[in-house]
DNA sequence: GTTGACTCTGAATCGTACC
DNA sequence: TGGTACGATTCAGAGTCAA
């Protein structure tokens, strides 16, 4: 390779052409990343394995066996060898990120703070720790601990003066009632028909991340078009959100049954409409909105459509947790005002969505959500 | 100082005269720790500095300067700076701790990692991650990241194999409607009359923590009479907290405004009544009953059919506190085990007897035989 | 169809006293 | 120091099945 090659690598913006856009790589991750041309990848979101340093078997108090996370590609001899391997696939990963882009990486307590220093060292300047709060963590069986509850993601831009990075402030706090996204994320562990399980019933892979904690990640940070590389691609979630939220995505794994099931899911996966997708320009946005948790958790769908009580005015829910009327785009009050050239509007009682054939209130969708967030809150 | 008297000092449990009890030390607090005796304190509280600005203050690990100062040396400069400074204080924090006390220390995203890995290089044994959530954060002014709405506890013991730390978990269970607390908090930060202020109406010291947060981390993992010592005492939150919450306190603080504030906060704190101080009686903590025992107080006849809550097992008590199912004899324990083919069980909750027509377990006997042992005992 | 009882499960670094 | 026995310990959500 010569240096000419290089210099017109690093300079390569255009990758909509690539032939590993869209695909799942088999292999080492760092042996992988190392082919992949510098500087080619937007966005880069890595599960890597969290080094759990278990001990014989934990019993539920009905005796029941926990099933632990005593995978192979988990364990290491010692800190110094997690260490040299966070290091490897970190300063990989660095090469292939684009000036502007940014990484996000997801751990427990067990290897987080690990891996938080090294990116320290390797240049990467942090941006937020993010926390994600599980509404349905596991518990602690024994009683000797608090029972934990949440992970820890590290959002990080590539250098310290990088100042291009994407993130999607008004979109963010549009979704988040009009005030700023927080530093601290309320999501369902994954469970139910979103975890992939085998012909015997048995779950594919044991750390399957929630699709709506990736769609928040891609949100904030990452433009439609843009290309997100997940270097442990385990079950394909970051592909599966990618696709439908009209990002690319390269994964790279190294066992076969997994690239297997995240190809199958994400054969599977419909993009969202364009205008679900676009996201908000505007810089004004003033009313009240708490709308972004109804899509968090499920209980409405991007895409949507939603009607006033008597169908005269009708808007689309966007996967960022604004509506679109058509001609104007924001927070569900504001495009309820505007469709009634009113001034203001209560878009809670406003806007309606289909159930059962008839019409029903999305505060009734809110009162639902609230139950969960106080349960998990305070 | 001699090596019999620092001898004498490692074996010093008994610290209850100690001069430097409930005091504040000032000057450095690597310095002070290293004046303390070894496993003299049951618990820290760390709010180490969170910049990794080089302050005057902090140990360079070599003192040659540095002349050509690129972006990149200098923040390895920093972080290596840093990290020898954490390093120092975090080793004569584990020589002063208890074998099994456990620690606390409290950052962001700016420090709280390079913590955490050292902390598990030195030996430190993570038990949580607790997210401080803050109900009021400061906002993010320039609209390029998420609300910084959190600050992450690190909660370790001092060893691995360490299993003897405290932990009042039905404590944390009864304050928080009965359910385990969780690694997330929510707590206002410092505001009102809590903050601490000058005469001219300025803040004593800029990350004044609320006093909630402490006394939630105190009556977790401390009991009443414990020492706990804060190397980063600055306004006293956790000396007001623990003298309030029946706790010794050990501060070490460098400036001398910070430690009248504090000395004046904490002189004002009234200790709680005892009887406020109790900690919920944990079942571990209570005294054993031998279920023989309940034989010879006649609580439980010989030859009594004992059945498990649905009936689907029985067994007959025998004249020596035994059980047998008829197949196989033993403890109540062993035999519980053994009809229901499961590994473990506890005997006192699983087997039942009748009364007034209903099955009643037969840990209500037990806790009727240890009211007769507590009225002896008195 | 609905309701309630019951079962199953999720990245888990999950004992202690006594002989 | 090691072996043995006691006996303490779970939340939310989804799925199943019977009433």
């Amino acid at each position: 390779m010569t240096a000419l090659r290089l210099v017109a690598e690093q300079n390569s913006v255009d990758v909509s052409h690539s032939a590993w856009l869209d695909t799942i790589l088999k292999g080492d991750c760092v042996a992988a990343m190392e082919k992949l041309p510098a500087h080619s990848v937007d966005a880069i979101f890595a599960d890597p394995p969290y080094n759990l340093q278990l001990e014989g078997t934990l019993h539920r108090p009905d005796q029941s066996k926990v099933d632990a996370v005593d995978d192979e590609w988990d364990q290491f001899e010692s800190f110094a060898a997690y260490d040299a391997f966070t290091r490897a696939w970190l300063l990989a990963a660095r090469r292939v990120l684009k000036p502007n882009g940014t990484i996000w990486v997801i751990g427990s307590y067990h290897n987080i703070f690990r891996v938080g220093a090294i990116m320290q060292d390797l240049g990467f300047w942090l941006l937020n720790d993010v926390i994600w709060r599980k509404t349905n963590p596991m518990p602690n069986f024994r009683g000797r601990r608090f029972q934990n509850a949440h992970e820890t993601m590290i959002w990080a831009s590539r250098d310290r003066d990088a100042k291009g990075y994407t993130f999607n402030y008004e979109s963010m706090k549009a979704a988040n009632d009009d005030v700023q996204m927080r530093s601290d994320w309320l999501f369902p562990i994954c469970t139910g028909a979103e975890r992939l399980k085998d012909e015997k019933g048995a779950k594919v892979h044991p750390t399957q991340k929630p699709e709506a904690l990736l769609a928040r990640v891609l949100l904030s940070s990452t433009k439609p078009g843009d290309v997100v590389l997940d270097p442990f691609f385990g079950s394909g979630t970051t592909g599966a959100v990618a696709k439908r939220l009209g990002r690319h995505f390269v994964g790279i794994e190294r066992e076969q049954a997994y690239i297997d099931a995240a190809q199958e899911r994400i054969a599977e996966v419909k993009p969202l409409e364009h205008l679900a997708l676009e996201l908000l320009v505007s810089k004004r946005a003033e009313p009240r909105v708490a709308f972004a948790s109804l899509l968090d958790t499920g209980l409405i769908k991007p895409g949507t459509r939603l009607f006033d009580a008597k169908r005269r005015h009708t808007a689309v829910v966007r996967a960022d947790g604004t509506l679109s009327s058509g001609t104007f785009a924001g927070s569900i009050h504001k495009v309820g005002a505007q469709v009634q050239d009113a001034e203001a509007c209560n878009g809670w009682t406003f806007w309606h969505y289909e159930r059962a054939g008839g019409l029903t209130p999305i505060d009734e969708l809110r009162r639902v959500a609230r139950v969960g967030i106080e349960r998990a809150g305070a």
